[in-house]
DNA sequence: GCAAGGATATCG
DNA sequence: GATATCCTTGCA
């Protein structure tokens, strides 16, 4: 749930996540032992981790483990459920402002978007949300916080796959099944919907 | 299939 | 201070 105190509010269910455990974990910003970027990871348990990417997407996590124990989920993909106008307005405002060279008809086609598409990726999610770095240490499991987590109906049915973009890292990391999905959601990214 | 794009970690 | 790399996306 993202609440703005001017424009309303945005939500939607999380339908696609990856866990990163750890400082053995070697596709996790944690690998490298606390630093400036991944501190928050460091610290206690429900708070955004919010990260950079690509040099334009913001990638929004939830810290997961108590502090001392660097442990996070990457909220990957968001079945928008309220807020879709909101959410629209702020994907256009995102492109307009991250991309440095907007294409002739891009404002047409995040118009024309279906709605299940809005935040069906990790850097979507946090366009459709506008959320930047700005939120790291924010506490999502304060019912005060302008973003936060709520509880929602458990899915009927929940896959796992490897964790996607960290090649990096190395057998057994590439291979662990740690990304977890609704299968056949039209909200989960890309072509990665089963 | 690939370019865009900036921060980060690491090395000199 | 320079550079290789990156938990991606939307185009050709």
């Amino acid at each position: 749930v993202r609440d703005d105190p001017v424009a309303g509010t945005r939500a939607g269910t999380i339908v696609e996540v990856e866990a990163y455990i750890g400082e053995e974990d070697l596709a996790s910003h944690a690998r490298f032992g606390e630093t400036a970027r991944n501190r928050v990871m460091f610290g206690p348990p429900g708070m955004a981790y919010v990260y950079l990417v690509y040099g334009m997407y913001d990638c929004l996590n939830v810290v997961t483990e108590p502090a001392g124990r660097p442990a996070a989920v990457l909220v990957r993909a968001v079945a928008p459920s309220e807020g879709i106008d909101l959410m629209r307005a702020a994907r256009l405002e995102w492109a307009i402002g991250r991309r440095r060279a907007i294409q002739p008809g891009q404002a047409g086609r995040i118009a024309d978007l279906p709605v299940a598409r809005l935040a069906s990726g990790p850097g979507l999610v946090c366009a459709a949300f506008g959320i930047d770095r700005a939120a790291t240490g924010t506490d999502l499991c304060d019912p005060a916080s302008p973003v936060r987590l709520e509880a929602a109906p458990a899915a009927v049915e929940v896959a796992a796959s490897p964790r996607i973009g960290v090649g990096y890292a190395g057998v057994p990391w590439t291979d662990v099944a740690w990304r977890f999905f609704v299968p056949g959601e039209p909200s989960v990214s890309g072509r990665r919907r089963r």
